[in-house]
DNA sequence: AATATATTTGCAATCGGTTGCATAATTTGA
DNA sequence: TCAAATTATGCAACCGATTGCAAATATATT
């Protein structure tokens, strides 16, 4: 059952050496022979020699744990960004504490504090939609403790932002639509503290406004981009005296509900309202019509931020990097595709 | 910049008491006085305390830690369960730390070394399509360091497993196709050395057979229920001799994937074939025809999974269950129905 | 061969909580 | 009031790896 775990002290006894040069000998440290390096390697695999995380990390003050703060992990990009985490994480020796910060302020600053107690060697983070303010981060930043945020980000110095150029991607849905014939766009989004939304907003009306196109405020929702959420706005957008031709959703997830209602509603999709979505989400090349999005990589963007902390933890540089911007490309389908090519 | 922590030993001080007292008032330790208690709670949150895991780990050798490993995170489901999990654990003070097989057997095996190498307290694990044996959990078993499976399970006196009747399930799936008329069904399934596949394809067998229908191994396709592999056995059904007049597919993916591919060779559904899914993934509601499918709580799997294993976990108990199954609810959509009502 | 230099290894303190056992303080009982 | 029985607190030895500094050993120099 329970055998006694092996302990440097053990492999010390066995080999006649003392715990400090086998500590040193299991790291490669310079100072230890090759010969001597070898033999206790090769004694602790016999032995099977595991280290003791706690006693490393508690003489250290490091853990080798990155801690993550999403705001939800049930959708098809979140999900994607963390396993890129995972991934580069995973290779480089550190482990993931995930948290769920539900999209509440509240709850984010309770996983702060979680993961300070933890010890946790850095974060990543992707803000809730109501958070105002970074100062519950204090924590972290006052102890250089880095802290980078992802996706939904926050301006500081102290930390890096890895994103995408929404204010461009949104310009150039947005132009796509114009392009498109389409001359009275509505835009549903989120919360405008949040960087995503308040640039994808900037986009969609500077795009207007390049093409002489009015940017009127009262096509613009604000919703939390849920699936029901969608619907809610798009009936509000039905009653108006009158319709769109075009809308801008912020989501695929509310892009889909969007049609689904438009569908409901008899209204004939491009032809009548052009919709268009954000994210790439699996749903977009299933919906019918199959929905014109932006496709932005998660996967990458989670390997990327993991990677980033990693190289700032391992070599304390990288602190020079303020923000890393993405690639993204728009991906037009038939929701949007009003001219026959 | 990087002020001491404090330590119990500056509480004491503080309190004129002794680091024991304070470790035992903090954890509510029958024998402090509840006005001791009280000072050192005070005091504690006055110098602002936190408590080290790495010196309580060490000295106790629990690292109040979940180790889970699952094939892969991108997917709808899985995120529901992770969220489940990362839900529970943290009520109740653990955390997580995920890890993916993608799938592979030796990956699997990497990531339970990695993770007993992490010293977690237990072991939440869905298996990769190739796992044969569980010999690789020995490490954990052999110690007693609880194992439960969910999902993907596998049978041992030792762990619990966290299910649905897929035989059941399958069963109903397939009933309600006959009982639409179908005679005559295919099915896309994986690996049947995960019991999800093989229940599944058992309940199909046996619905069929107690219809009376011929059961026939042509019909049943192995792939890796990709969205591609859905799209390539779509084909080598169309150029099947006599086509099938439904198709049931293990998951939802491949389902929606198959039903794009029968649409794009003109196949009407589900007039000429039916199709039907498994996991009620939101692609299943989008697809049009609306995909008919097996619905089941990853969420709840998750929370369940996690609840169980602290249950273990925290009172040594919990350790007669052996297998715990979940609803499940067949939800009828326009894929399969072929009977006006 | 003796000294200087470089290379290896060991000593011992440390990280911060936990816990068995002993001791001190308080309450109860006669 | 004093002994007996409770209850509360403290002592000190852990848990296992790390690391500054000293000591020992090996190699180079003259």
């Amino acid at each position: 059952m329970s055998q006694k775990e092996i302990t440097i002290y053990d492999i010390a006894e066995a080999l006649n050496l003392s715990p400090a040069t086998v500590s040193r000998g299991l790291k490669d440290h310079p100072a230890i022979r090759k010969d001597t390096r070898k033999r206790i390697f090769d004694k602790a695999k016999e032995m099977g020699y595991q280290q003791n995380h706690f006693a490393s990390n508690l003489r250290r003050s490091r853990s080798n744990t990155i801690g993550v703060i999403v705001p939800r992990l049930n959708s098809y990009f979140m999900a994607s960004v963390i396993s890129g985490m995972e991934k580069v994480a995973n290779a480089a020796g550190y482990n993931l504490i995930i948290s769920q910060s539900i999209e509440s302020k509240d709850k984010e600053m309770t996983n702060v504090k979680t993961l300070y107690n933890s010890r946790v060697d850095g974060l990543l983070v992707s803000l809730a939609y109501d958070t105002e303010t970074i100062s519950h981060f204090d924590l972290f930043l006052n102890k250089g403790i880095p802290l980078i945020f992802f996706d939904r980000v926050f301006e500081h110095p102290q930390c890096t932002s890895i994103i995408i150029d929404n204010y461009k991607a949104a310009y150039e849905v947005t132009q796509h639509m114009i392009q498109q014939g389409c001359r009275r766009i509505a835009h549903i989004t989120a919360d405008i503290k949040r960087n995503v939304y308040s640039e994808r907003l900037r986009g969609f009306k500077h795009a207007l406004l390049d093409a002489m196109l009015p940017y009127d405020e009262e096509l613009v929702f604000f919703s939390n981009l849920s699936e029901q959420a969608g619907a809610e706005v798009t009936q509000r957008i039905l009653a108006l005296p009158q319709l769109p031709d075009g809308i801008f959703c912020a989501n695929d997830t509310t892009a889909v509900s969007c049609i689904a209602t438009l569908k409901q509603a008899g209204i004939k999709i491009p032809e009548q309202i052009a919709v268009t979505g954000f994210n790439n989400d699996p749903l977009s090349k299933v919906i019918e019509p199959n929905l014109t999005t932006l496709n932005y990589p998660g996967q990458e963007m989670g390997e990327l931020a993991a990677a980033t902390l990693i190289r700032k933890l391992d070599s304390k540089e990288g602190g020079s990097l303020n923000t890393i911007v993405l690639r993204h490309d728009l991906i037009v389908r038939e929701s949007s595709l009003r001219k026959k090519v």
